[in-house]
RNA sequence: GGUCCCGUAGCUCAGCUGGAUAGAGCAACAGCCUUCUAAGCUGUGGGCCAUUGGUUCGAAUCCAAUCGGGGUCACCA
């Protein structure tokens, strides 16, 4: 049991004592005391006013006597206005030290140990062009949500759906054909995907130069997007695929494997994997069958022109075509074979998780909507993990347009910054040469992962180019260079810190016991980041845990400590922080170097 | 136009399941390295929390309206 159920149901208890209010449950509203006054927790008073029949600071007065009484741990409180704060013995908190410094990995429960299994969807990328910074944001947000439900002991299952067919990606393939030359990523010395890449933008020029042609010569400019050479052929194209032509086969099978192979070293970059892979070449025929099913449950009706759809009206969404009238799949029909094929094949799962952009909310809307109406019964357990677009300066990025950070180059940009950086600070005598490669690698990600994550997934970020992403501050390398700060104290202590028995006798100093006190609030950090899907949560907190450490570095000595028992309460009280410090880095994809 | 999301310091963001004088970082200015790594610490200035009204003992937080920004409303994905 925690301190704060402990206390809550002191306070009710105490409460109903005092003023007879025996209604009062366990959900005592209890905060953290505001920095600027005395005391550990604090109760607002204003609820019991009226049945103490007294005023806030009478009440306040009664409640606070009655728990000094009750509670041995709490040793003194005073009153402000409504406010009862209260405060714990040095001795509460100095166990309640030792036990989170006995746990290896405080906070995390055993993997697998809820009995719960998830299934989360990110990535998702589609393969005619390579990825860019709203990719980076969906990848880092993917994994680190998956991460971080691991730590509540979910078995979490991550899968990609890649989307590697249709007449996007037959674009990039007829640009080739084109205008190629047999370009291969070898020939070019190009990384695969933005081989692809350029292809795809290569369409997109001729197409539109086709277009002005047309309208020049008196088209309109609808039917001219229509009877544009190039589409026309890309539509031939993606027929000859749909039916298995096997020039065209090979070609889209020569065309993707470049992709994979730069996609891999991209997610490699990232630090990102996959329990499971999905290609919706496979999976684009499915959801056919669902649709006759609803159709004979009368959830879908048939159109006069042979089409098949939903009418959401009621729900305060619109009629939607869940298969055209030809007979073939639309988006949503294949999302919802998907689904069930999923939930078919793993039929444990009690979450599935789609980490896709907010500019689909609607789609995820319809999605669930006709799932439920199908009447599946997990449809209320499918979660869209809807996260806000990376703008520019400039305003949105656009693929087709150029206007994209590619993924590739920022990420190698801020390696070479951090090489710059760490060159210039020039602390890095002794290392090899790997140790350097692993140093950069590590500081420059970790740099742009935190810039990420460290905001709310829900809202859209801005990122500006022009100015660099900080090392300084409220940053990445910020909470690496105070890990290894400690880590460097660690490696000079000549004893082991797990050996060490604390002292009960040791009178914390502030900075001492507000640490404990952070500490301590780990596990329902992780708690409320992993049932929120929101990695910001655990990022701002590591950062508020590092920054008071350093300035408990600044004021308290540890190695020059000349009392003892104080320097190994000391070292264990460092070597428990570096620990939450590096296990929180982890559950956003960061690693955090013992040097640097 | 219907609908959904957003508006907090010059900039980027916390705080939003209602609670005390709204917090960080960056940028600016002023200090701190014969003492465990200065990618650090301390201090100063900077805010009608978009506006107006409502609910409440109490509103940045909840509700409504207005203004401003964005998404979405395809037999595209």
């Amino acid at each position: 049991m925690n301190i704060e159920h402990l206390l809550s149901s002191t306070i009710s208890q105490v409460i109903n004592e005092l003023f007879g209010l025996s209604g009062i449950p366990n959900d005592i509203i209890l905060q953290k005391t505001k920095k600027e006054f005395e005391g550990d927790f604090t109760l607002v008073t204003f609820p019991y006013i009226k049945a103490a029949k007294a005023t806030p600071e009478k009440t306040g007065e009664l409640i606070g006597e009655q728990l000094l009484k009750n509670n041995p741990s709490i040793i003194k409180f005073n009153v402000v206005k409504g406010f009862l704060n209260f405060s714990l013995s040095n001795d509460f908190w100095l166990s309640e030290f030792k036990s989170i410094s006995n746990e290896s990995d405080y906070g995390i429960k055993p993997a697998k140990s809820s009995g719960k299994q998830m299934m989360l969807e990110y990535s998702s990328p589609n393969t005619n062009k390579p990825l860019h910074l709203g990719h980076v944001r969906n990848n880092l947000l993917g994994y680190s949500v998956a991460t971080i439900m691991k730590t509540q002991g979910h078995d979490v299952i991550k899968v990609n759906l890649v989307n590697d067919r249709g007449i996007h990606i037959c674009k990039s393939m007829i640009a080739w054909k084109l205008f190629g030359n047999g370009e291969t990523p070898k020939s070019s010395g190009l990384k695969g995907d933005h081989l692809v890449g350029k292809y795809y933008v290569e369409f997109d020029k001729v197409y539109k130069k086709e277009i002005q042609t047309l309208v020049d010569g008196g088209m309109s400019k609808e039917d001219a997007e229509k009877q544009s050479p190039i589409m026309l052929l890309t539509q031939q194209m993606l027929l000859k695929w749909e039916a298995n032509d096997k020039e065209t086969i090979d070609l889209w099978k020569m065309m993707n494997g470049w992709v994979y192979e730069g996609f891999e070293v991209s997610y490699k970059k990232l630090g990102v994997d996959f329990d499971k892979m999905y290609y919706e070449s496979n999976t684009y025929l499915l959801g056919k069958e669902i649709v006759q099913e609803g159709l004979s449950k009368n959830v879908f009706y048939k159109k006069e022109n042979g089409s098949i759809c939903i009418d959401l009206t009621a729900e305060k969404l619109d009629e939607k075509v869940v298969l055209r009238s030809d007979g073939t799949s639309v988006y949503i029909t294949q999302d919802l074979g998907t689904a069930i094929e999923r939930f078919k094949e793993f039929p444990a799962i009690s979450r599935m998780i789609y980490t896709v952009g907010n500019e689909q909310d609607y789609h995820f809307k319809v999605l669930f909507k006709i799932l439920e109406k199908l009447g599946y019964a997990w449809a209320k357990e499918c979660y869209h993990l809807s996260y806000g677009m990376v703008e520019l300066p400039e305003g949105k990025m656009k693929s087709r347009e150029g206007t994209v950070v590619d993924a590739d180059d920022l990420m190698d940009g801020m390696v070479a910054t951090a090489k710059e950086t760490t060159e210039e600070l020039g602390k890095v005598e002794g290392f090899t040469k790997d140790e350097l490669d692993y140093l950069y690698q590590t500081i420059g990600m970790g740099a742009l992962k935190y810039f990420i994550l460290k905001v709310d997934p829900k809202k859209k970020m801005l990122f500006d180019p022009k100015e660099s992403i900080d090392f300084n501050g409220h940053t990445g390398p910020f909470i690496q260079y105070t890990h290894a700060r400690i880590k460097s104290i660690l490696r000079k202590f000549e004893g082991k810190s797990s050996e060490i028995i604390i002292d009960d006798n040791i009178n914390l100093l502030d900075k001492e016991k507000e640490l404990i006190k952070l500490q301590y609030d780990f596990p329902k950090i992780l708690e409320e980041s992993s049932n929120s899907y929101n990695p910001a949560v655990v990022a701002n907190y590591i950062y508020e845990l590092t920054k008071l450490f350093n300035q408990f570095y600044n004021e308290c000595p540890v190695l020059k400590e000349e009392n003892n028992t104080i320097k190994e309460f000391r070292i264990k009280l460092i070597n428990t922080t570096a620990n939450i410090i590096k296990n929180g880095m982890l559950c956003l994809g960061i690693d955090v170097p013992e040097r640097m």
